[in-house]
DNA sequence: GACTCCCGCCAAAGC
DNA sequence: GCTTTGGCGGGAGTC
């Protein structure tokens, strides 16, 4: 009484409550039950969307921080007339975003969007470290199986999937600077509507297309819990609360309600509409690497905490998730906070704008150190790029190297350049000025040399890639032996290509890429070409491949293990030690695969080319992380036709089937088979997200190398893929114009030796795609949804990002065998539809 | 009949 | 011991 009494808010607030009880009673009085009935909202009025929509429009997206930015549960849930139980559901979800942040009893702090895009890049970044796209396609491959049957045995089995994951337990994602409001209602966090909406949020920030069925999600949010308890009322209440989530996201317009139709029917699904969340840089320049708006320096987190951050920057998850340790100090302040602040009915007005006044004093001070660590990072990355520009000279000399470079005729389409692009091992030339850059593969093996058409964009970064995982032309009767050779570094090498999507722990990867420490030079380059001819026991790959996974293994263990480094010159100095004890590590395995090779040698196995040749009636195959090593991007043109040798062998009806897929490229060993990934593709930067071409393992014949079965997945679509046999070079300028590969206008001048190019592309089938539809859409944030959709959804990509690929070889009693570590999914279509 | 999701019970946590 | 918070599932409304 005397509280009330004191403040006129509260009387007003219980005047209106009485009012509306009054209300209600008069009126259902007089109305019969019926009318009454009519009289209440319907249940689409009181939809949580609805709901959230009002609570939205209460506030604004960027409050400044002059307002009062609180938030009174009781008074909003009264002032929408709703019981309070529903606003805690928005709330959580806000929460989850950092959109609000608890201060005390029924009371929250509005932030509005200054800290969502901080917030989905912490995301992003979390459901990277847990591995949701693999969980995601782990389930659309079971799902596209039927063998989602909740039987102990699958579920052991997603369980060991899923049980990989470290963050399995994952806790609450918190931004820096608001881990103790956070933490007050970390209480149940197992099961906490924040917690979900935050994985749900990831799954859309990680998947491609961000299209993410309510099926899959729930799936994956039970699975992390409890795999044992997959019952149908646990995945029933998970819908629901998807729902609930949903609801909110939506209002946002964070995602939008779409149908994905499959074979099996209609599902409910949503498509992430929210701004594009570019891949992490560094957890300590989050503040300024987003897409979204960058919040501003003044934003409302304290400056004393904002400073600490600064000040010890830690690695991975640590910025956003609290470590176990401090919980307990966390506690304790809590709770002093609480004492000091827990008058949740009491006016507080004035006090609010005093603690306004302090959270939006400018933390100016809190970024010196990051700027200090700017300056410091941008100096000795000149001092590299010094480093590296020397390299590339030498490099560039040993291009000249007879053995190495094939030599071809180089055509007025492969003028020598200043700047060597490629590492020597491939024979590759330096681009040209013209904006295609052909360089040339000599493809020992089968005597058959190809013009990759590299785009310039994409040439520089072939030269960081790690020579020690070379092209290893390997006969087809060991291949299955192969598998990919490391799916870790396979993971890693695709994820360094492409979109600049680092989602490695290795902290390497975090480093500039003259940095890497595994760049071994063109010493073992060379000596790898020489392996790529010769090399052709599976022992060896196996034993490169287990002790490369033994360095990645230990080495990531000894990380892991490590405490987080406190301070940036300790991280430097883990750094320096990583980098020796890799190089020390690489140059061990170099020194195995060289003695193996030496051994390999002196039991005559020719190095001729043309004795390799006759020996190529075996099929052969390469290793992939090789080729994808120095072709990051580009186009594969044989400079000849192909007729010699094992290609006799094939069938035309091969040679036109063999951008199918499914059937023919993997259905025979094939000999000089080449795989080409569809990284190269999003390489060549048609588009980047949305329905964007995922990564596809392409396995093409000499036969058919072309530009073509690299343009576009709906080649490979398509059973009735045809091959023109000698298209012109307009032909070729077309294709190449059309992807985006030179410009419009540009002519690639009709070189005699490419115009035998064999073409089996069909741009027409490729333009006519739905989702070359969808490639050509310019990002926009945004995105507004084209309607309907249809998105081939590619499950041919490893876990591990989107330019992942899939190992598949050609064994020996010519059935395909997949790597171990890889997924093979069919690929199917999907309609998105937009209710 | 399937899909959505509101509603309110009730237990845990907080005060 | 009261209040706040929020997990949870029944079941009603909608398609």
């Amino acid at each position: 009484m005397l509280i009330s009494a004191a403040s006129p808010e509260i009387r007003s607030r219980e005047q209106r409550r009485e009012l509306s009880n009054t209300t209600s009673e008069v009126l259902q009085e007089h109305l019969s039950g019926d009318e009454y009935e009519k009289s209440q909202p319907s249940r689409k009025e009181k939809s949580l969307g609805l709901l959230c929509h009002k609570f939205l429009a209460r506030y604004p997206d960027y409050p400044s921080t002059a307002e009062n930015n609180y938030i009174c549960l009781d008074e909003v849930a009264e002032e929408l007339n709703v019981e309070r139980r529903r606003i805690y559901d928005i709330v959580n979800v806000l929460e989850s975003l950092h959109m609000v942040s608890r201060l005390a009893k029924n009371r929250y702090a509005w932030h509005g969007r200054h800290n969502l895009a901080k917030t989905l890049q912490a995301l992003k970044k979390v459901g990277e470290e847990n591995k949701y796209t693999q969980q995601i396609q782990m389930i659309k491959k079971r799902e596209y199986e039927h063998e989602f049957d909740f039987d102990g045995e699958r579920n052991e089995e997603m369980a060991r999937s899923f049980g990989s994951n470290e963050h399995s337990e994952m806790s609450f994602v918190e931004l820096p600077g608001m881990e103790f409001r956070a933490a007050s209602v970390n209480s149940r966090k197992d099961k906490s509507l924040r917690v979900m909406s935050q994985k749900f949020v990831m799954l859309f920030l990680v998947s491609t297309p961000q299209i993410v069925s309510l099926e899959v999600a729930a799936k994956i949010l039970i699975g992390e819990d409890q795999l044992e308890d997959l019952d149908k009322s646990k995945f029933k209440t998970k819908i629901r609360r998807l729902y609930d989530i949903a609801n909110v996201l939506s209002s946002l317009q964070l995602i939008k309600k779409v149908h994905v139709t499959e074979e099996r029917g209609r599902k409910p699904a949503f498509k992430w509409t929210g701004p594009e969340v570019l891949p992490n840089i560094q957890d300590t320049k989050l503040e300024t690497t987003s897409t979204v708006r960058p919040p501003p320096i003044s934003e409302s987190i304290p400056s004393k905490e904002q400073c600490s951050k600064n000040l010890f920057p830690s690695q991975g998850k640590q910025n956003f998730t609290r470590h176990p340790s401090l919980i307990k100090l966390v506690k304790s302040i809590e709770n002093d906070r609480r004492k000091i602040q827990s008058a949740p009915t009491s006016p507080v007005k004035i006090s609010a704008n005093t603690d306004q006044n302090l959270s939006a004093f400018p933390s100016k001070m809190a970024q010196l150190p990051v700027i200090a660590k700017h300056q410091l990072e941008g100096q000795s990355k000149k001092a590299k790029e010094m480093k590296m520009k020397l390299s590339s000279s030498a490099l560039e000399c040993n291009l000249s190297s007879p053995e190495v470079v094939p030599k071809p005729e180089p055509p007025r389409i492969a003028a020598p350049s200043q700047q060597p692009a490629l590492t020597q091992p491939l024979g590759v030339c330096p681009p040209s000025h013209s904006p295609v850059s052909p360089v040339i593969l000599p493809h020992t093996h089968s005597g058959v040399s190809y013009a990759i058409y590299l785009h310039p964009s994409q040439a520089h970064t072939v030269t960081t890639y790690r020579p020690s995982f070379m092209l290893q032309p390997l006969p087809c009767a060991d291949v299955t032996g192969i598998k990919s050779i490391n799916s870790n570094v396979l993971n890693k090498i695709t994820t360094e290509e492409g979109d600049n999507q680092i989602a490695t722990a290795d902290p390497t990867e975090s480093l500039p890429a003259n940095e890497r420490p595994t760049v071994k030079s063109e010493p073992s380059s060379q000596r790898c070409l020489k392996r790529s001819q010769a090399l052709q026991a599976k022992n060896l790959i196996k034993r490169y491949r287990s002790d490369e996974e033994s360095v990645d293994t230990s080495l990531g263990e000894s990380i892991k293990n490590e405490r987080p480094p406190s301070s940036s010159s300790q991280i430097n100095h883990k750094v320096d030690n990583f980098q020796k004890e890799r190089q020390n590590k690489t140059e061990t395995l170099d020194q195995n695969m060289a003695s193996c090779y030496d051994q390999h040698k002196r039991e005559d196995i020719p190095e001729d080319e043309d004795k390799i040749k006759t020996k190529q009636d075996i099929p052969v195959a390469f290793a992939i992380p090789a080729f994808q090593t120095f072709f990051p991007s580009g186009y594969l043109i044989p400079l000849t036709q192909c007729t010699h040798g094992n290609k006799a062998g094939f069938s035309n009806k091969e040679k036109a089937g063999i951008c199918s897929l499914q059937h023919t490229t993997y259905s025979s060993p094939i000999a000089g088979v080449i795989p080409v990934t569809a990284s190269e593709l999003k390489a060549v930067n048609i588009k980047k997200k949305a329905f964007q071409i995922t990564p596809l393992n392409i396995m093409l014949s000499p036969t058919s190398v072309a530009a073509a079965p690299v343009l576009s997945n709906s080649c490979l679509n398509s059973s009735n893929t045809s091959s023109a046999q000698n298209p012109s070079s307009s032909v070729l300028s077309f294709t190449l114009q059309h992807v985006g590969l030179i410009p419009a206008g540009v002519q690639v001048p009709a070189n005699p030796v490419l115009r035998h190019m064999p073409v089996s592309s069909q741009p027409e089938s490729v333009s006519h795609s739905a989702e070359n539809k969808n490639l050509q859409e310019k990002p926009s944030v945004p995105r507004e949804p084209q309607e309907p959709q249809t998105v081939t959804e590619n499950f041919f990509r490893t876990p591990g990002g989107p330019n992942t690929v899939s190992s598949l070889s050609a064994s020996s009693d010519g059935t395909d065998r997949i790597s171990e570590g890889t997924l093979y999914i069919p690929q199917r279509k999907l309609e998105v539809s937009e209710d």
